[in-house]
DNA sequence: CGCTCGGTTGATGCACATCAAAGGCTGTGG
DNA sequence: CCACAGCCTTTGATGTGCATCAACCGAGCG
């Protein structure tokens, strides 16, 4: 992992656009940030590791992480795809003196912005705000987890088309179609629990239908309400 | 639903050996379920139902509720069991004028304590204490979420195994091997996401190696080790 | 007494995993 | 600069875990 340092100025505009921190002063978005510092993660590299102490949490700037945890026979699955925006680590941040959870590799080159653990339980706490607009956060994650369960009874067209539409989702720009992060099949699958084949056969079947398209990994939806009625059938 | 109001004083002893009450003064105690009753639920009765206006949380202080999500085919999924000591719709409760994102059945005769959501707004946010410990209550909802997810690749003898071992956990006395709540083998289905039959095969073929054994909707674990050998195989 | 609800068992079929083999593309080191 | 390893993708052949359908039993209950 490369730890470049930058000023916090420079990143402080990317962060008031993202929803926790709206009306809040700039001085106040500083102390919530303090300590903080800019990461770039090259691809493949780790963010942090399942079962390492947790020392920081923080946001996503640019580029994309995977989450994913080391099932008992190996295999890792991946548990959720974080794009800019998306707060990393804060779950972890109560309790004290514990481990990651999970691990957190980069998806293609990405920044992140670190926070010491100490500015959380210093500064945090004291925003009653900024501690509601994090659970909304953590309620959406939740949430989101809560709907995947419930599609387990489908089949995996269903379940395939469901990611590709909740990913789609955290896309900023809702014009473009295309998935806002380099993605292969078989992390598709890692997140599915399924094999890479029965995903390579569904996808190729949907490209030859013009159902979607993909190159150089970023995948493009080209007929969203298909994919959305597969989702749901 | 019947509601039958009770002097909160009566409720406080149980309330003061929940987790997230620990270390505090009968009078922030007080504050912190202000305006809250006790409501009673029999078997089978909604607490809430998904979609309603999201107007109170709670918790669980007597008997079982399950958290179900309807499915877009009508099935209906359970997404967790939760007992006595479990915070629920609390997640709800930071978004303003939100609903229950799933509804709340009875497994058998229930006692809950209603708490309305301005004593959430007004009250809770001012003990950072009590954040970071509900917070951490979340926090381990969400990791069971996330090891049920790893769980997806496992076949279905793990997978109900696995269930079986983290519902026992959440049992007071830690010597009874029973579980701490009455469940048909259809709602473990429901749980799993797989069919009624193929739980019952499962189980009864455990019932028949000693395994468990089922008196009256309580199972009972005879061999622990034997489970959780197969949870992780 | 008929009803519903929970549990059980067997027969059949299909969706998906698994195994195998092969081609393209990228990076790395001799 | 070429060879080789490793990753990503693809396609086909084969097997199997589990869903589905169907039928039946016992217990509780109005």
């Amino acid at each position: 992992m490369i730890d470049k340092k930058q000023t916090l100025k420079a990143t402080l505009s990317e962060l008031s656009n993202f929803p926790v921190f709206q009306g809040l002063k700039t001085s106040e978005v500083e102390a919530l940030c303090e300590g903080g510092h800019v990461v770039v993660t090259p691809h493949h590299h780790y963010l942090f590791q399942h079962g390492h102490d947790a020392h920081f949490f923080g946001f996503v700037l640019s580029g994309a992480y995977k989450l994913l945890k080391p099932s008992p026979q190996g295999e890792d699955t991946i548990i959720y795809f974080s794009t800019p925006g998306d707060i990393i680590g804060v779950l972890v941040m109560a309790q004290p003196g514990s481990q990651y959870p999970l691990s957190s590799i980069a998806m293609g080159p990405s920044r992140f912005l670190k926070i010491p653990r100490e500015t959380y339980l210093k500064n945090w706490v004291q925003f009653p705000d900024v501690i509601l607009k994090t659970q909304s956060l953590l309620s959406s994650r939740i949430r989101q987890l809560h709907n995947q369960k419930v599609m387990s009874k489908a089949n995996l067209h269903s379940k395939l088309a469901f990611v590709l539409i909740e990913i789609l989702k955290k896309a900023q720009d809702k014009d473009d179609l295309t998935l806002p992060l380099p993605i292969t099949r078989k992390e598709l699958a890692d997140n599915l629990g399924t094999s890479v084949e029965s995903v390579i056969r569904i996808m190729s079947e949907w490209s030859k239908e013009g159902v979607l398209e993909t190159k150089d990994q970023h995948i493009k939806i080209l007929d969203l309400k298909r994919v959305m009625q597969i989702a749901s059938s």
